[in-house]
DNA sequence: GTGCGCTTGTGAATTCGATCACGAGTTCCG
DNA sequence: CGGAACTCGTGATCGAATTCACAAGCGCAC
């Protein structure tokens, strides 16, 4: 019964196919095929077969895959039926957003809670969450049941911020800031670094159109 | 004194490094070694020297690297020197926070423009960004000499919004909405999927906390 | 100038992921 | 029932990226 290993590479395109799944089955499809599933999700159908023949997953040959199977398959896998409450560090401009985005919340991912530095904000509601001072935050995380960090201070802080988190018990850190922040082994810390995106972006620019001579 | 191909992988981390070594020098350091710059990026000693090694630098055995020229380099390689225009299409809770955001500037990356079908916003200045109508994109990309488009609309506007920069003749997409949108293959398209990146970390959370039984 | 400790640069080995290619199972039709 | 059309599952192959491991270069001390 044990579910194989999933090589990491293939967990980050599951969401991508659950969500395609659900459009399909939203669409009223019924089955579906590996051809129409790559086309989605924006990659080639041999990798969507190797991907979901990790999940044990068994289409049928010939016809496709059945899509509400395939649904409840890939949510297993995701263990999307698990709620993962959320709390947002930092309710800056980009927090905010993050707090207030009805998203997260529908895909079991509640933002519970946010802490700030700021008194100003400390003690207030923003769009239904509740700020807190940052030395409440293990109070928090363990009255809440709080899983995942989100780090959106300002990068000075956001090391600070981790140990924090990591101190009230986080073991699933978002970290936004452009820094790299350093955790025990067993915290898992994924960076969203748009600094960084938009760099290879225009790394790619300046490759694709190189007439120019440099200094 | 063509620069041999850089891997993919590696131009990834470039502006980590950069960052790292922009930071050192801020700091006075003259001289770094590919183990303190290991550290700071959050990855091995060997991985920073083979990187590097790509750019066709040369550190200098048994003394490191020197801190300004490897700056340099790096930033040669990326190309910041150059500026590339950005424009926001969706000015909502996210599109304001990266239009208000500065440090997108200060790396080379300033959001010159702003498209919304909101008519309530159209014709304002957000933070300094002037809000234009969809239908003037390739005007403003024109005139502005756009280089990026960033999409931050909702996920049913995204394709739409994606052809409108195609057909504007903007080949670097960065898109927040979670979708997969397709677009001619000379152009590239990042996707920065904030549930996604959730949903992974809820997979490792379930599967390190493993002792429940499923339906 | 000789030796020692330090650090780079890089071939070689390894791991990981993507892709290919095809055997095998399914459906349908005549 | 036979064959054609379709589609999955997967071993095999290919390629990219990571990691290893060490020779070679450098600087300092004595
Ligand atoms: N806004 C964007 O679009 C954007 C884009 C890319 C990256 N980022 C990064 O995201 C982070 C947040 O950006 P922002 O624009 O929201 O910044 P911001 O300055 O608007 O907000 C930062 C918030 O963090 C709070 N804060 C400061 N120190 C704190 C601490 N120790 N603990 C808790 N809260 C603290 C501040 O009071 C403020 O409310 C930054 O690291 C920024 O570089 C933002
Ligand atoms: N807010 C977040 O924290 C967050 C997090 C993850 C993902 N996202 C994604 O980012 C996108 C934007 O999120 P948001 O919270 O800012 O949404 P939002 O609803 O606040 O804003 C969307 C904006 O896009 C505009 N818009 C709609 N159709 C448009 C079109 N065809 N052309 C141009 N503009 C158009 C709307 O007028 C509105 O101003 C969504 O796809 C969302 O799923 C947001």
């Amino acid at each position: 019964m044990a579910t194989a290993r999933i090589p990491e590479a293939t967990v980050a395109r599951l969401p991508v196919y659950l969500r395609s799944l659900t459009e399909l089955a939203a669409d009223g499809q019924a089955t579906t095929s590996s051809d129409i599933l790559a086309e989605r999700a924006g990659v080639n159908a041999a990798k969507v077969r190797k991907d979901l023949s990790y999940l044990g997953t068994h289409g049928t040959r010939g016809v496709g895959y059945d899509v509400r199977h395939l649904v409840f398959e890939v949510s297993r896998a995701l263990g999307v039926a698990n709620t993962w409450p959320v709390i947002v560090c930092g309710l800056g401009n980009l927090g905010r957003a993050l707090a207030n985005h009805t998203g997260f919340t529908e895909r079991g991912f509640p933002v519970v809670a946010a802490i700030d530095v700021d008194a100003e904000l400390v003690g207030t509601t923003i769009d239904g969450v509740a700020v807190h001072s940052p030395d409440k935050l293990a109070e928090v995380v363990a009255a809440e049941g709080v899983a995942i960090g989100v780090i959106a201070t300002p990068a000075a802080a956001a090391q600070e911020t981790a140990d924090l988190l990591v101190a009230a018990g986080i073991r699933s850190i978002l970290d936004f800031s452009p820094t790299v922040v350093s955790v025990p082994p067993d915290v898992e810390v994924r960076a969203v670094d748009l600094s960084t995106e938009l760099q290879i972006l225009g790394f790619h620019l300046q490759r694709d159109l190189p007439p120019e001579v440099n200094l």
